[in-house]
DNA sequence: TAATGGATGTTCT
DNA sequence: GAACATCCATTAT
């Protein structure tokens, strides 16, 4: 299984969400793969896009975002969760896609380790589990996952109808669709629903 | 089955 | 001091 090189990349962060579905992205442990292919991405941009961490400019954080693309952006958040991420765009753009679900093909027995007695089809569905599972914190964050032996991704190709929508929980930026799934597939994360019921 | 809110810590205003 | 790229248990329908 080959991996895709740097100029995959290099790209803007909503063609590469794209692209990444299908592939499978790799955790290796004491020398033990966790792996899964990729059922849900998120794209994030630098200046053009009021949703990313990185529309205010560099800051110790985001740093990453701005650096060669093929990198892992680790962050914490909501006190609770770390999310992964992969750098995207040319040096010095900002840009990255988030990883949101995996469907598991490897390492199921240590992905149920980790997350405790939940259904199969939740065991990498939803940012925080899918960090979680793989054993995926800060440590790795700025991780070239182009050339890593710990954290990478293996070329893949997904073939079915790909679900465009609105991302996840943020609060602005809701003009952009980049979100991509794999439509129909039971592993990926519901999330919020679109449009929330207000009454009038 | 859908909606609500608490846990929890880092970052930025 | 407020907001946050979340998750899950609890409550209401």
């Amino acid at each position: 299984m080959s991996r895709p090189g740097r100029s995959f990349y290099e790209r803007r962060s909503p063609t590469v969400a794209r692209e990444l579905l299908g592939c499978r992205l790799v955790r290796v442990i004491d020398g033990g793969r966790l792996s899964g292919t990729v059922v849900e991405t998120e794209a994030y941009r630098g200046q053009w896009d009021p949703a990313s961490h990185a529309f205010r400019g560099r800051t110790e954080r985001n740093a990453v975002m701005f650096g060669q693309a093929g990198h892992a952006y680790v962050y914490f958040t909501m006190g609770m969760h770390h999310c992964l991420n992969i750098t995207t765009e040319q040096e010095g753009t900002a840009g990255a896609v988030l990883l949101r679900a995996l469907e598991p093909l490897e390492g199921l027995e240590s992905m149920k380790r980790n997350r405790g007695p939940v259904d199969l089809h939740k065991i990498a569905s939803g940012p925080g589990n899918l960090t979680k599972a793989l054993e995926v914190d800060g440590a790795l964050n700025g991780e070239d996952m182009v050339r890593s032996s710990e954290l990478f991704v293996e070329q893949g190709k997904y073939l079915g109808e790909v679900g465009v929508s609105t991302r996840v929980g943020v609060t602005a930026g809701k003009t952009f669709e980049w979100r991509f799934y794999a439509e129909g597939n039971p592993f990926v994360s519901k999330g919020k629903p679109a449009l929330p019921s207000k009454n009038p």
